[in-house]
DNA sequence: AAATCGGGGGG
DNA sequence: CCCCCAGATTT
């Protein structure tokens, strides 16, 4: 049987002596908890971390970061993922600077109201800022309560959001809400890991109901979402003298906001004579020449498997730069540009292969 | 309630 | 290869 007060009070003197170093720990400025909160959204601490310190280098305050160009927000993201978490990221900002002083929300409820805010970011900020007694409920917290009161009701459900945050609020103590808020999460991370947690060395040994039951491996439950599909791009890379076409993405889809080059979406690989009998591309044919044709790059997301072909081609000296870039939505950069355009991770591996051989 | 949004790393 | 990660937003 778990008592509250023994928890909190035994999770947190775990947690005193195992902790990480983690720079966001440091601190109780809002601004810099928030950053680190949305940087670290379905994303390991490893990953996360130099992108912390690289963003509180670039804008050490909040004013830093609503000043800036969207673009170099974006850039500054790249390969990080999850790129509306940036964008939503620098639109609070200056929220904040415009609306709110400079001055972040005190409190869970107002802290809910901004954008890319949830609830889990609220709460962390409330009670890590403010030390206000709100419950973080995020994957770790999930996993460790569901074994530690045998709870089999699947985390992706709907029910198991107000089941699992009622619980840990019951938790939560009044004294330290921000250390048992950042307790439960690294006890998850370092003790109470997906696979094989140690149960050996727990201080749950004796009330924890899934190691009592021997059911560490069955707990959480989750079910499994649908299968990824499967998608084929053909990137087509104008080429004239030094420089080469991109676009910005704007659709709702992947990667919104970032730049690539002019994309033929297909049900299937093509061919260079299919690439170029395409109806977009035909009229061009006489225009053009077709310098190379990659291999073909696989991209792997979470829900999609992007199988991707490159072409360069070149415009000859009677092609009309301005209308293709018209035409396919294109701004012609030279490499230097383009290194300093946010770019998906597909595109920047391309490009690092080819960029310092060739001019783009 | 279910789908969508990235990329990296552990096992 | 599958799963998870300091989730949020949209449909």
């Amino acid at each position: 049987m778990v008592i509250p007060e023994l928890f909190s009070s035994k999770l947190i003197a775990w947690y005193l002596r195992h902790q990480r170093d983690l720079p966001w720990r440091q601190t109780r400025d809002p601004y810099k908890i928030w950053l680190s909160e949305v940087i670290l959204q379905q994303t390991r601490v490893k990953q996360g971390l130099p992108y912390y310190y690289a963003f509180v280098e670039k804008f050490p305050t909040v004013f830093d970061l609503a000043r800036a160009e969207e673009q170099e927000v974006l850039r500054l993201w790249q390969g990080l993922g999850y790129y509306s978490r940036a964008r939503n990221l620098q639109f609070t900002a200056r929220q904040i600077v415009a609306q709110y002083n400079g001055q972040f929300p005190d409190s869970y409820k107002d802290l809910l109201k901004l954008k890319g805010i949830g609830p889990y970011t609220a709460a962390a900020v409330a009670s890590f800022a403010y030390k206000e007694r709100v419950a973080v409920l995020d994957g770790n917290v999930f996993r460790v309560l569901s074994r530690l009161y045998g709870i089999d009701t699947d985390i992706a459900s709907a029910a198991a959001k107000p089941l699992f945050s009622g619980i840990a609020n019951r938790l939560i103590p009044t004294k330290d809400p921000d250390l048992f808020n950042q307790a439960i999460m690294e006890f998850g991370a370092l003790q109470c890991t997906p696979a094989n947690p140690d149960c050996m060395f727990c201080p749950f040994h004796n009330e924890c109901e899934a190691f009592l039951t021997g059911r560490q491996a069955q707990l959480p439950v989750k079910s499994k979402k649908g299968n990824s599909r499967i998608r084929y791009f053909h990137y087509v890379i104008f080429r004239k003298d030094d420089r080469g076409g991109m676009r910005k993405r704007d659709q709702k889809d992947i990667w919104n906001g970032l730049h690539d080059f002019y994309l033929l979406e297909d049900a299937a690989l093509l061919t260079t004579g299919e690439l170029m009998a395409a109806e977009p591309l035909l009229p061009w044919t006489e225009a053009v020449a077709v310098e190379e044709e990659s291999v073909v790059y696989t991209h792997k997301l979470t829900h999609q498997q992007v199988q991707a072909k490159f072409w360069h081609i070149r415009l000859n000296e009677a092609a009309d730069v301005d209308k293709v870039a018209r035409d396919f939505g294109l701004t012609f950069v030279e490499s230097a540009q383009a290194h300093h355009l946010p770019k998906p991770v597909l595109i920047d591996n391309y490009l690092k292969k080819r960029v310092f051989s060739l001019s783009l």
